[in-house]
DNA sequence: TTTGCTGTATTAAATCGCTTAGTACAGTCA
DNA sequence: TGACTGTACTAAGCGATTTAATACAGCAAA
């Protein structure tokens, strides 16, 4: 369900962060179903459980998990940490955007390079 | 010209990087010019000149600035590090849009938040 | 040549974030 | 009660970042 790759250079609680996070935004995990427990998650990727809470705290600090002691982590509806989310990427759009422009790059050329997978130049 | 965040996560060598990345690839500096010395940038900045050896030592591979022991660092003429670097931005707006999409927002949606610079919902 | 700049290389130490390990406590449910 | 759940805490190791202090070699001008 979730992969760490050790050789990544991002830490690995951003790994499993942002992995969970994507199966609840794009809906493989709907709402109200349950997130495997910290201890079973930690055993099965064979990492400590503390980095698998890190993860699930900064995912309820989001909005994407709800949290109960002594019962489990579920999926909450996500309006507003998928609309966070939106707002994070057109960010992250609008910043590349100004950057390729400034490289000499038209709003055309823009546009082709987003919708055809092929690289430029 | 240029500067730098402690309070950034990211480390101070990539700041400097990027900043001068960007001064050149957008043609604030031009080819040719001299680069500050690395003992005069970090007398400047207040940071280790070992820190800003290794910005220039990252730009140089980059092909961003050429160096010459006993003379300098200075612009070179970054055609092929600015295709990089278009190659970078296009793989990063490709990501992102894709998760857009996944997200549920259409083509339309998606062209209007990079026009506009207004926030979404 | 001497002086003063330039980049480069090296080592040691301090700091910080990530990760692991171990332990402990409290809530939930069969 | 027992077995699970999340949570909290401390201690330690590790690696990357940064600083510090030197040292060496190339270039240019007085």
């Amino acid at each position: 369900m979730i992969q760490v790759n050790v050789r990544d250079p991002r830490p690995i609680y951003e790994q499993v962060r942002d992995g969970f996070r994507r199966l609840i935004l794009s809906g493989v995990l709907p709402a109200g179903s349950k997130m495997p427990s910290v201890r079973e998650l930690a055993a099965e990727l064979a990492i400590n459980p503390n980095t698998i809470q890190r993860a699930y705290r900064e995912l309820e600090l989001e909005g994407c998990i709800c949290t109960v002691p002594g019962r489990g982590s579920f999926v909450s509806a996500s309006d507003a940490a998928a609309a966070l989310r939106r707002r994070e990427l057109t960010d992250e759009l609008r910043a590349a955007v100004k950057e390729l422009r400034a490289l000499g790059m038209n709003e055309a050329e823009i546009l082709s390079a987003i919708r055809e997978g092929t690289g430029n130049d």
